[in-house]
DNA sequence: GATGAATGAGTATTCATTCAT
DNA sequence: TATGAATGAATACTCATTCAT
């Protein structure tokens, strides 16, 4: 009984914070937003008070990370192609995948398809793997041997590997983006043997 | 009239095989047993006549790959520790992924907390992760830096990220692993600069 | 900072004026107050400073129409039975729906479980349809055939019939009264054939 | 526990019968389908089995009467304009209210705008709405004085309004439809004074 | 080898309403 | 005169599962 602005903190913020522990712990899908308010200790109601569907908070962990995504392809599409593109490539987007970036990263890979399927803006190359697979084709054109081009797309997801390797580790954040970089250079910089 | 025995082919195939098909695509929890028995043309009770659960449509998927990832830890754990071992285990692990394992593979990536719940046997050990955690223990011991750790456990897992890397591009299995297990020795071989 | 009193204009009648138009279009049950309150561009909170319930504004649009109805039945039961009489009741009964009686009108007819609920007052006798049957039965004692019972009654209702005929044809509320008002007296003065 | 065929009755029309009643009475909004499975003893869950859904259920109760209507303007359509066929309009108009049909118009009197919203096929002119107007249009030209228009468009409505003054009342189907057809030819053999 | 009919527990979402500010 | 933040109860709908036939 009693409504009213209780929690002082901000609550939008509680509430992205434990959606994306337990989408990524457990799976979007398996995820029900009775437990993320239980878990807040608020109603349902009061979740949708801040957040408009379940898909919005999502949105919300994402958009940030999206819009980086988004400059550093605007980025890579406006340098001349260079021997050393590459390399900028792949650290700038190591660079991505720290601090909330991290956070965004294991939420993405725990939930493959529902990123595939969210579009924030209006059309398809708005998505995610539609940004990514333009910064794919900015670093290898289309005519590369397929080897190369694994290689180097290999490369840009580094973290994701090592994020995978880490689990259950508790590597620091630095360790894994040091060994992640590291991977990457090796891989853009060994050609077929 | 005269229900029963209609379709000659191996059903509980057919179901294995629509099921992983669709559990990789929109993820385990997004796919409903109706949809899997749609696109079968039979009901979702028949789906019942054949699995006993939704989870054992799973296991019967991941059985093999279970096993054939035990009989690795196994040897692994069987092998005296030698400069080598190390390598032959990547290459081993890499074998993992050919054939039907590659379809396994993928809905393991694809589905990483269902796989990380689904313990066949009895205890803890039994899981994925379990199995997976030992054998990198094998690889690395405990005293190792952690970048060593970390680039170690990353060569066991490149296919993985060759698979990440080779969404929309059809790729034959061939220049996937050949390339992972590229990427696998690089690592292994790389000393920490 | 200095919330309130921003708009001049009655926000009281055009709150109503807004959920009459909304109620009427769309349903009571199917129109909630947030959609009100949007179309207004204030709060569903402001709706509750100026109004207690969803019902209460129903009833005040009501309000007038019941009042008037009212007047028109206490009047008809001091009349003596006359000829006349019916045929001074139907003209009086039309007279209801013109100006925001229309209104009224037409909100009853689309929300007809909703009129048949409301209880301004204590009892029974105090709803819409109470008041509408005592009227009936003034004009037609109880053992009129029912036939000519029927036809006393649909010519009580005759603008209702002309309105829902009126629909999409944006005819004047004078063509509807002046059409209704013919109906009625062809009804009371037809005897059965 | 325990699943299966309990009742032997067809499930299909009880839930068919209950919900037009319900509907009816309360209006389609303010029905829930919890209140009509308690009603029949079933389930929700139960109630999806037989219907995708409420509005198909809705649909169902309207299709022979949808499809009865459409029947009717097909022919008028195909008349050739005479001056007995208003007469014969205004009877199939009202023969399509005996039986079954009579619950499908208090339901969609009752329930005006769920109607209104109700498009079955493909395209507008499929909705209940659009078919009464074009057979409106086929009995009174464009340019048909407005008077003469609501007249006509009453009279095909005049079951209508018999049903409105029949409430509370327990006139016979006959007595109602009887009281319409005189009314309905009254109003179409009526010059304006 | 399969189906038709059902269930219980759950899901995301919406609503009218409240109240401290 | 209003609003921001919340609630409790409901809603339509879906899912994995069951079992008699």
């Amino acid at each position: 009984m009693a409504a009213g602005q209780r929690r002082g903190a901000d609550t939008k913020a509680e509430i992205r914070r434990v959606a994306i522990e337990l989408f990524t712990e457990r799976g979007y899908e398996a995820t029900s937003l009775r437990e993320i308010a239980e878990r807040l200790g608020i109603t349902k109601a009061a979740l949708y008070y801040h957040y408009s569907s379940k898909e919005s908070i999502v949105l919300s962990i994402f958009q940030a990370h999206l819009d980086a995504l988004d400059e550093l392809v605007t980025w890579a599409r406006e340098q001349p192609p260079s021997p050393e593109l590459r390399a900028r490539a792949v650290d700038r987007m190591i660079d991505l995948s720290v601090g909330s970036g991290m956070a965004a990263m294991k939420f993405a890979m725990a939930n493959q398809h529902v990123v595939r399927e969210l579009h924030p803006g209006k059309g398809e190359r708005e998505s995610m793997f539609g940004k990514l697979t333009e910064l794919f084709d900015i670093l290898t054109g289309p005519d590369a041997p397929i080897e190369e081009t694994l290689r180097v797309r290999s490369a840009l997801l580094s973290v994701n590997i090592v994020l995978m390797a880490a689990r259950g580790l508790d590597a620091s954040e630095t360790a894994i983006t040091t060994v992640a970089r590291d991977i990457a250079h090796t891989l853009i910089n060994t050609k077929n043997p």
